[in-house]
RNA sequence: UCCUCCUUAGCUCAGUUGGUUAGAGCAUCUGACUGUUAAUCAGAGGGUCUCAGGUUCAAGUCCUGAAGGGGGGA
């Protein structure tokens, strides 16, 4: 079955920056993207109709550790697969884990096996393995699998960080073993991408793009960035990660990040993104839009009537006031979530498209350099 | 027009045998949130302790009276 397939359209004239094309068995992506985190089966406040037609990704996330855990993997084979099981015929990304086994269970233990660690629903114990995961992940149905990888901390020392990278890249050939040895579950083509660690160091850093790009598979990700340390370090590292790793297959930065952290990854050369940032603080009151930053729970919206976007192509975002969403928030209704969602995950959507379209006229950098002072803005 | 209970922050209420600067929850206001354990978390503002006297070194707390309110009895 053929793999993911990337084309490069064209690459910005003024940066690193790039407009691509990602077929899958699922359908096209138009890159740069935004992939809207949906970790449970569920872009949260959203139906997929939702999220559709008003958001319109070509990609979503789905999240191994969590999907396991709940409903487990007995009710994903009988349900036929995470699309099937959500209704969604888009492609699916699916983090491997890693992530939450090390930022959320109270009781893991780590070894050269994989990891052992306390379910955070329910207490019971499990161990995880690059075979485990990759198995998961076959049964979940991700077009793409994301290799499961030990994420160390921001400040993690030399001798720590140099030790996590040889794990995570062992655990690679392990993943890599398990994926090529297995079918496609269900049908449609699935994909691993490699995870670049090495925390802030330039050498490590460097050493595992060139360890993740010798597996030739069909993207790249890099992770371990947007935990803790100072913006400059994540743009150098990110810099840094795209430079050494290959040209013709995408790169995912994991995690990543504010609407001006997403363009100025895309302009060091990244083409894919995920974060919670525009759902989660979306649920917390925080808006983001075409002229900056709102915190609609502010008093200073109570009659604020204007929609509340009126720079962004989204019918929720034009059909609802600054102040009636605000007396939503107010009142605890759950249309608050799911309008402010809408508004973000739409906005997130728009500003790569933007970026897209400048990419392909040639002045992306220019135009990065005037949105992000926007972008920042505090209304 | 007899008895009894109550009155403390916007609301509902804690406040010890009188003893630092009268507290909490909710509400309000303001932040935070980056491969989601998050409709979460943090901070701030807000009080003539119903009013008027009195006792005391010291009164939200004890005494007297008034006002407003709840309950009960002729």
């Amino acid at each position: 079955m053929p793999a993911l397939q990337f084309d490069l359209n064209v690459t910005d004239s003024q940066s690193a920056a790039r407009a691509g094309t990602i077929t899958t068995d699922h359908g096209t992506i138009e890159t740069p993207i935004f992939m809207p985190v949906g970790t449970i089966g569920s872009v949260k406040a959203l139906s997929q109709q939702q999220l559709k037609e008003q958001v319109d990704p070509h990609i979503i996330l789905g999240n191994t550790y969590h999907l396991y855990l709940r409903p487990g993997m007995d009710t994903m084979e009988a349900a036929g697969g995470l699309h099937r099981f959500m209704n969604w015929d888009r492609p699916i990304l699916t983090d491997s884990g890693g992530f939450q086994v090390f930022s959320l269970a109270g009781n893991r233990k780590i070894n050269e096996e994989g990891v052992m660690f306390q379910s955070h629903i329910d207490g019971s114990k499990h161990l995880f393995t690059p075979e485990k995961v990759m198995d998961i992940e076959r049964t979940i149905g991700a077009d793409i699998m994301m290799a499961f990888d030990e994420c160390p901390p921001a400040n993690s020392e030399y001798k720590y960080a140099l030790n996590s990278m040889n794990l995570t890249h062992r655990w690679l050939d392990r993943c890599f073993e398990r994926f090529t040895s297995t079918p496609d579950k269900w049908g449609h083509t699935q994909n691993l991408f490699p995870i670049v660690q090495g925390a802030v160091y330039h050498d490590l850093r460097k050493a595992s793009c060139e360890y993740i790009a010798s597996k030739g598979a069909t993207g790249n990700a890099i992770g371990g960035l947007s935990v803790g340390e100072p913006e400059p370090v994540m743009y150098e590292i990110c810099q840094l990660c795209c430079e050494n790793l290959p040209k013709d297959k995408p790169r995912y930065l994991m995690g990543v990040g504010t609407p001006w952290n997403i363009l100025e990854g895309i302009a060091l050369g990244v083409d894919m993104f995920d974060c919670v940032m525009p759902t989660r603080n979306g649920r917390n009151a925080m808006l983001f839009t075409t002229r900056g930053i709102i915190n609609i729970d502010n008093k200073k919206w109570e009659r604020d009537f204007s929609p509340i976007d009126e720079g962004l192509p989204c019918e929720t975002s034009q059909y609802y006031s600054k102040a009636y969403l605000r007396h939503l928030f107010k009142a605890s209704e759950l249309l608050a979530f799911t309008i402010a969602s809408i508004q973000n995950l739409a906005f997130y959507l728009w500003l790569v498209k933007e970026a897209r379209k400048h990419i392909i006229a040639g002045d992306f950098a220019s135009w990065k350099n005037e949105m992000v002072p926007i972008l920042k803005t505090r209304l």
